[in-house]
DNA sequence: AATTAAATAGGAATTGTTCTTGATAAGGTG
DNA sequence: CACCTTATCAAGAACAATTCCTATTTAATT
C-alpha cells in the first residue's frame, strides 16, 4: 500500500516522491502553515515566510503553495471571492468562518458520518470530494457583542 | 408571517418590497436564469441575455445578479477559484460539479437532516449559513469513459 | 568541474469583478 | 402634461488575486 500523505510525517520523503526538491522556500512556507494554522492567505504566508527567506518573492510562495497542494502536504481552502486560504490539516473536516472578526477554524467530521447521509446524491454519480464550510459568528465574537449590549443597555440580559 | 422569498412568485413584488424597480435588465437577467437553470456565470447570463436586450453592458448584469441576490430571488454560487455562477433555487441544496464536463447540478437536502450532524460544530458557534459541494464525475461522463475504454483498450493497462 | 534540469525573483499579463461617471429612464407630484 | 427626484444604465477604468514569462540561480548527477 502506498504512502499516504495523511500520515507523512516527513515532507522531504513526500515531496522526493514527486521527483521534486524540498527547497528552502518550500520549506519555510510548509513550516509557515504548519507553525499557526490559521489558514492564511498567499499574501499572509509571503509576509510571514520573509522572516526566513527575506527575499522571497509571492510568485514563488505562490509555487510553493501549489507544489505542496499538488504533493498532498496542503489543502487549499475557498470560501465565497475571497483569497484563497490553505490549511495543512489533512483530516476529513469542515470549516467555519467567522463573519465578524473573519476568524477560520476546522471542524472535524463526525465518525461514521457522511456527507451524503445528509444530501441525496444520485447513486450513479462518483464523487471525489467535498467541501463544506459554515457561516455565522464564532464564541469570542458573540461573547464581546453580548458585553457590549448589557453594558449599553443593561435591561436586555 | 412576513412572505418569504422562497416562496415569492412575484419577483416584482420582491424587488419593490426592497424598494427597487423590476426594469427591462433585471427581468432578463432573471428570465435567463429561471429559464436553463444550468448555474450560468455572469458571461454567459451577459451572452444570453443580449438576445432580448441586445446593448446591455456586462457591468450592468452583474448589477442586476447582485440586485437580484440582495433580494434573495437568486443564489450565488462559488467553487474553488472558478467564475460566480447563480441560481434561482431557492430551496436548501448542495452543488455537484462535474470535473470532466464542468455541469453544475443540485442535490437536495435529505429532509430532516441538518449538516451540523455530521461536523462537529461547538455549541456556542452561531451558524447563519452553509454552503456544500461535491466534486467528481456525472453519470452522462462515466458512462461515455467506460464505452472509449473498452472499444480502444479491453485491457485497461 | 561540467552538464542538465528544477526552482527562483521580478515583473508583466490575465481573469473576474467592482467602481466611476455622465447620460437616460421611471415614478411621483403639482 | 411638465417638472423634479432618484434609480438605473452603458462604457470603460480600476482593482485584487492569481498565473504566466523569462533570465538567472541553484541543486543534483556525471
Amino acid at each position: 500500500m502506498a504512502t499516504h500523505a495523511q500520515h507523512q510525517h516527513f515532507p522531504d520523503d513526500t515531496i522526493h516522491g514527486h521527483g521534486l526538491r524540498m527547497t528552502g522556500q518550500r520549506r519555510a512556507v510548509y513550516d509557515v502553515l504548519m507553525g499557526e494554522r490559521n489558514h492564511p492567505t498567499a499574501v499572509e504566508v509571503f509576509t510571514k515566510v520573509r522572516g526566513q527567506v527575506p527575499n522571497i518573492s509571492l510568485a514563488t510562495v505562490y509555487n510553493c503553495l501549489e507544489t505542496l497542494t499538488d504533493c498532498g502536504l496542503v489543502k487549499i481552502v475557498t470560501h465565497e471571492r475571497g483569497p484563497s486560504r490553505y490549511c495543512p490539516n489533512l483530516e476529513d473536516h469542515a470549516h467555519f468562518f467567522c463573519d465578524t472578526c473573519g476568524e477560520v477554524s476546522d471542524l472535524p467530521l463526525r465518525s461514521r458520518k457522511r456527507p451524503e447521509d445528509v444530501w441525496e446524491v444520485p447513486e450513479n454519480i462518483t464523487i471525489l470530494h467535498h467541501h463544506v464550510a459554515f457561516r455565522g459568528e464564532c464564541p469570542k465574537c458573540s461573547k464581546r457583542k453580548n458585553l457590549k449590549s448589557e453594558t449599553r443597555n443593561p435591561k436586555s440580559k
